[in-house]
DNA sequence: AAAGTTTGCTAACGAACGTTAGGAACCAGT
DNA sequence: ACTGGTTCCTAACGTTCGTTAGCAAACTTT
């Protein structure tokens, strides 16, 4: 048996391993023997440390959900700066807390539904409220004369799209850092692919 | 063979609520209870039109792979046309099979990972063949001077995250059509949403 | 040394799971 | 009338699920 851990305590690993798992397999699919095997422990004793396996996913959910309004809170903190500038470092904060911890991540941006209520919605009520930021900004940058877009709604979802999809493809030991990914997807977003004055597509 | 009732075999019907349920609540976490259920009958019916549960996943995967390969051909069956024309018309088409079958396409999307071997190595196969394909159709765009990006395959991804997450906002009595969906997204990920020599972002 | 906390075990609970067996209606074509 | 296919039922199978109870070491604090 080993002896305790140096700096995690027993139930932030369960926590650990439980992203991990829900990630790798989905919350569903997961069973509280898999995670008690993982752990090198027997399944009930888990239970010694947690209420419920729901309790695992609602405080993954919830402290990556945190952790994003923060972000955004400090990308407008700035309230002089014009808002495509609010937009990028929004942008920035957002890939730097998916890349902080992508499995957390990952379980936040898929798992979430299998919360039960009450939640459940309160989850989506926080969600729709950080989309609702994103799509401010873009339309406050289109009316300022910085952005353009026949539809900021739709704009904002393409941008949401390319941000969540961030930890299907991000592995922690790529040539990018968070700093050019965020950068880099900032630039594809806003100047597209196209050759300025090139052929038409 | 198909000396069927009114319109829907039996079978189609069980495989049309299986999709709308895997895609609802998703595939680990629908039991064949709720399936029955949904359909009106009890579970045990279901097994006199299938063999297992996961052939119903199967299907549903493989189906709409086939869509996606067969759209992927014919946008590049004009061999003569510049790349960012078949990269236009294969993005067109993709939109085109996702909103044909909203339902199917999410199942697609989100629970390919629940089949196990060998179909899942062939789906992952297939799945790679068709990214590569996009890749491709980008990087020679960047050759022939029409495209521009610093990283083909990360444009790649960009794009990938955007049609796959159109499943998940898409309704089907929206004021887009198909084809407005398909021209809007391929003109922003083209041109993206800064004004051309507007101020810096 | 005593007390409390943390951590883990075994054993089991009721419920839900995917699936099967065997039989019975119904319908079509012969 | 017979046959074969389609459809659905009841009843149950063995398994796995999340979770609990009761107990026992080990470590920490007093």
């Amino acid at each position: 048996m080993e002896t305790t851990s140096p700096t995690l305590s027993r139930k932030a690993q369960i926590d650990q391993t439980a992203t991990a798992l829900f990630r790798r397999r989905g919350y569903a699919a997961t069973s509280m023997r898999e995670l008690a095997a993982a752990l090198g422990i027997e399944a009930g004793s888990i239970y010694s440390h947690i209420k419920s396996k729901e309790e695992l996913l609602h405080r993954i959910c919830f402290r990556v959900a945190d952790e994003f309004m923060a972000g955004l809170r400090a990308a407008n903190a700035d309230a002089d700066a014009p808002a495509a500038t609010h937009l990028r470092r929004a942008i920035e904060s957002h890939v730097r807390v998916l890349i902080n911890d992508v499995d957390a991540s990952a379980v936040f941006l898929h798992e979430w539904r299998h919360l039960s209520e009450p939640a459940l919605s309160e989850f989506v009520q926080l969600q729709r409220g950080y989309e609702a930021a994103f799509r401010d900004m873009i339309a406050r940058g289109v009316a300022d004369g910085a952005l353009r877009t026949p539809d900021p709604a739709f704009a904002t979802l393409t941008l949401f799209a390319s941000l969540t999809w961030l930890p299907n493809w991000y592995r922690p030991d790529g040539k990018l850092s968070p700093d050019q990914i965020a950068e880099r997807l900032t630039s594809q977003l806003l100047y597209g692919l196209a050759v300025p004055d090139g052929p038409a597509i």
